[in-house]
DNA sequence: TGTACATCAGTGAACGCGCGTTCACTGATGTAC
DNA sequence: TGTACATCAGTGAACGCGCGTTCACTGATGTAC
């Protein structure tokens, strides 16, 4: 996996992916993520990448797929094998974590711009919204788990959203995390 | 308020305003609003615009600070003195419906990139805020209304922002609406 | 084991582009007398 | 009412920039004999 020398690179697709996640990690707001920047960082000329990627978008749909893999390891973390009302509350809260966490990478993976008809990506977004049916399953009764899924994804998604545009306060990740809390159980009467 | 000639615009801020709407209306997805790309619309050069605007930046507050008024509107006019569970619901359906229609604006308004510090925008989004307590307190019972409202608004900006970009179907805009309006009711428990 | 050669994965220079912003300017406006 | 002049709000040319993408190239790799 690493580099064989200083031509042949080895694995540069691989670098180039690891690359724009230090980059949009290290921006924090995003900002732009340029194909140039992150040929830069992989240390490899502009051109490089196109051995292995189509256009920017590519690249972009590619990064994508990681942090979908990515956030579900953080909420799968947060509940393994959840079964109670707390343990949901445990994965929003995870949820809303990780968008302020790594901001840059959580707008590539839902700002839009990117290509819908991306096979990876559709097949992430299903994924997740499986796991959080799962869950709500599992965790809370419900007459239609796949509604209440939902709204559950909807209710956190806006919340990191907010939390990400300034519109909630997230000066304090602890005190966001109990906002986050606090609004996810009385709205989805996970105390009830 | 209409040119007075060809020279001296008479009032170029808003139809700077003006023409940055058109274009965000025109584009959908935003794709970038740049200042030239304003000025041009506005039938000025490029320079024109920083008589009346610092920067760029400033603009697009001018510009989201109208659609926060808009938005207010559109919710008000959804249901006109709120007070049953059901007209929550259909502010809530205005709500999506709005960012739908008009995603480059909407987008303009929360996408984040934009200064937090500008005081309009602040207010603006205090009166939203203020607005949906208002509304909740109104329509449904609640131990905590603001709470309530907070996840009322993340619930419906969730929604948004997943149907913008493509993580829920959004072919439709009556199913989507349908879909929104199920989703509001069971999360919320507004048949209870 | 050694050599010839096709293939692969890089380089680096160049393309055209639109951008935000600045600046010296000039034409239009309106006010003071 | 008419004129001189300060101010205002535009123009248009220019700046430097980084971008996505292309292309002829070349160095490294690995396979066939």
């Amino acid at each position: 996996m690493e580099p064989r020398s200083a031509y042949h690179h080895g694995d540069l697709p691989a670098a180039l992916v690891r690359a724009a996640l230090e980059l949009l990690d290290a921006d924090g707001a995003e900002a732009d993520l340029s194909l140039r920047a992150v040929a830069r960082r992989a240390g490899v000329s502009a051109g490089a990448p196109y051995r292995h990627f189509a256009d920017r978008n590519a690249l972009l749909s590619a990064v994508a797929a990681v942090g979908y893999r990515e956030l579900a390891d953080s909420l799968a973390a947060a509940a393994p094998d959840a079964h109670t009302p707390d343990d949901l509350a445990a994965i929003a809260v995870a949820y809303v974590r990780f968008a302020l966490d790594r901001p840059g990478l959580f707008r590539v993976m839902f700002g839009g711009l990117c290509d819908t008809d991306n096979a990876d990506r559709v097949a992430a977004v299903t994924a997740i919204n499986t796991y959080l049916t799962n869950v709500i399953a599992r965790t809370v009764t419900s007459d239609d788990p796949a509604v209440a899924a939902t709204g559950a994804w909807a209710l956190v998604h806006g919340l990191a959203f907010l939390f990400l545009d300034g519109k909630l306060d997230a000066s304090s990740p602890d005190q966001a995390a109990e906002t986050v809390r606090t609004v996810v159980v009385t709205t989805l009467h996970l105390d009830a």
